[in-house]
DNA sequence: AAATGCATGTAACGCGTTACATGATTTT
DNA sequence: AAAATCATGTAACGCGTTACATGCATTT
């Protein structure tokens, strides 16, 4: 088996520790429950199941279905949790950042506050819709703490996402402020300059 | 030109606005002042400088130094000023998120509470160092705010940073309250057991 | 004597997205 | 009639890290 270093699969067989799933289901999963951390594409997940299959960390089986096209259903063998085991105790790494809202606030001089402040804005709206979708799932995860024994660490997980999203809104509206008094100081000097070409 | 989705050339040509600098200062400028939201490394800086160079967006010139090996020192030219407006002027993208702490954390049932405690707490001893960062870039943000000034946009984006970090400190403290609550409930029931075995 | 910093660059490799292909059913 | 959903997969391409190469000066 080749080195590797990312974690595509691993995510792949901790879902499947959950339940038996299509790599279409492994793909709503994904966007649905931990989206907010961590995102695979299909052309990521049906490669990797292919791998893990032929690694024997989980076996596929074909389920037939009226209408709809054939599903290949998913398990994790024992060795996949074996492995899945070792990939946990190793320590997880930083992750490099990247983030180009704040690369282009950054260099924010060159365009102009205007530009930037419609950037924080439709970024704040995104951020409220999450803080939504936040209190819904901790609503459903509450109701479900018996029927799956992994809720607890869910929660853990969504709580960070909760508590960022809270201090990315803070930090909109802070931001807006400072930007609208840019704003205005502009308009002012601006207002200034017309004044002193009229008056030419 | 081919067609770039990126931003790692846009990022040297908008830290070249401040001054001309050579790849390597580049290097270090994006480790030291925008390091805790853009990343870049050499193997991507010195190829990008050379594109930008044969696309006429900065002009290089040799400068000879004794002991030390030649600079290449980069200048933005007005091309390079008018690509570098283009770019601030489209709305950014938000980044997928991959954490693979809260992944980990996520699938931390299939470990125990024991694994996942050791790496919230040092995940939290890492963010107490940035925050000491933060706290030191506004000390010299401020007092250099007539120098430059894009200063007040760097405020900005470094106060981004440091709201997150205090998120992640007040999550941190949190999870791990809860995750030795739970380590305590698994020791209460191992030695229930090893008690009924004693009893056997 | 060894390690670190200055300084520039290339090559290999893996990762990941996007686009494409196919085709039926259900909803708008 | 068109779009969306279910369902699986492949191929191309760009991005980005890592390792390697070189070599002098300074610090430990």
């Amino acid at each position: 088996m080749a080195r590797r270093s990312s974690s595509s699969q691993e995510v792949l067989l901790g879902l499947l520790t959950v339940e038996p799933m299509s790599g279409y289901d492994l793909g709503q999963s994904i966007r649905t429950s931990i989206g907010f951390f961590w995102n695979e594409s299909y052309g990521q997940i049906y490669p990797n199941l292919k791998q893990l299959a032929a690694a024997g960390l989980v076996t596929a089986k074909t389920e037939k279905q009226k209408g709809k096209p054939d599903r290949q259903v998913y398990s994790i063998t024992p060795s996949g949790r074996a492995h899945l085991e070792e990939w946990l105790a190793v320590e997880p790494q930083p992750e490099v950042p990247r983030n180009e809202l704040l690369l282009k606030l950054f260099f924010g001089a060159q365009a102009g506050p205007e530009t930037v402040t419609g950037y924080v804005e439709r970024m704040a709206q995104r951020e409220r819709g999450y803080l939504e979708k936040f209190r819904q799932i901790e609503r459903e995860l509450l109701s479900q703490m018996r029927r799956y024994p992994d809720a607890p660490y869910w929660r853990m997980a969504a709580r960070f996402g909760q508590l960022e999203v809270e201090a990315h809104l803070r930090w909109a509206e802070e931001t807006l402020k400072a930007l609208r008094k840019m704003e205005a100081g502009r308009q002012r000097s601006a207002i200034g300059k017309e004044k002193r070409h009229a008056g030419k």
